[in-house]
DNA sequence: AAAAAAAGAATGAACGTTCATTTTTAGATA
DNA sequence: TATCTAAAAATGAACGTTCATTCTTTTTTT
């Protein structure tokens, strides 16, 4: 049905549409004019695919942060031993926030500002259970530092989001070089010292 | 003079009131008509003070940023050692981060969307430059990573942030215990490994 | 008494959303 | 297959509101 697919390419261009302008602006200096515009639709068209424009962008990030964590866990199966098992997933999100570096910018906005709804927050934190109890087998084979993970997460998986904003900005590139020493100060600060 | 004191006073009004209404509700949301009754003036004698809200929120960024790099190195001196200087800067920065809440979440805020002008950002950069001369001194006496300052950085004071903006959503509370982990993640991060 | 500061009201532009209308779609009928 | 029709989708224009900024007048300062 050529139908279908039409309505929800026009839904994937609006999405596409909303991440890019307010990455570039901000959500409240993005008017839904332009992103009508962008997505070529009516502004009246978004409200049937969207209530408003609070929940157009609630529902960008929910989507975003989905695509974010089906990506950092494809791989990963929980089998694995603790150390490759991290090392697996982290280099998938560190893959993830330097290559779709617009999706990557967009969460990172959300997250740091009080731009969505904290219902749809908390939506997009359910996700990430898998690097949880991965940090909890570590703890218990006394691999990975017994502390909170809020702790473990502030230093092993957060600094990318900053690093990722720097080199958006121009200020510096990540090279494979770069990434392999982030990658060995992150587990350096939460594993458990000899 | 009564009435120079009063003028400052008004100022500082002014910045005040743009720092919380700016932390609840984002720059755009934010009306001078809300600033200007915050802090008990006409909106139009905000112009008096200020040429626009962008320059009032661009003043507003400088002014908090350096507040917090003056009181990050108030205590530090050049001639301390490489371990002892850092979490002395560290534990600083940690304190202002926790403690003056408002005003760094407000900088969290303005380094994470496009709320600032670019030029604006770069005047709140400068001030870090103790930090960076110490972690030369640490790469030359081979105590620290001989890695980009960007990634030193990354994971050793820009976790902070991510614990701060976390605590400030009510998730977790940093205790005294927490801070001190939190210091040990950190220097583990950017020391040399033995 | 002149100048500066402050105020409230006014202005014009921009925005989110809705309205009235047109266009497209999908199925029924022949 | 071709035609018709009711519903759904889509549209551009319009509405009402909000906002940053300016204007005119009043108050305060020196």
């Amino acid at each position: 049905m050529a139908t279908l697919q039409k309505s929800i390419d026009k839904r994937n261009a609006l999405i596409k549409a909303t991440i890019e302008l307010v990455n570039n602006s901000g959500f409240h200096a993005t008017p839904m004019s332009k992103i009508a515009k962008m997505a070529k639709v009516s502004p009246a068209t978004i409200y049937i695919y969207f209530e408003n424009k609070q929940d157009l962008v609630n529902k960008t990030y929910i989507e975003v942060k989905a695509a974010y964590t089906a990506y950092a866990f494809e791989t990963y199966d929980e089998n694995m031993a603790v150390e490759a098992g991290f090392e697996l997933i982290w280099k998938r999100i560190a893959h993830f926030k330097l290559k779709e570096c617009e999706n990557a910018m967009f969460l990172a906005q959300c997250d740091n500002t009080p731009m969505i709804d904290e219902e749809s927050r908390q939506a997009g934190i359910k996700h990430l259970q898998p690097l949880l109890n991965l940090w909890a087998r570590g703890k218990k084979e006394g691999i990975i530092k017994p502390i909170s993970d809020y702790l473990l997460y502030a230093y092993s998986i957060n600094p990318l989001s900053f690093l990722m904003i720097t080199q958006e900005r121009g200020a510096f590139t990540l090279d494979k070089t770069h990434l392999e020493e982030a990658y060995q100060s992150a587990w350096s600060s939460i594993k458990t010292c000899k």
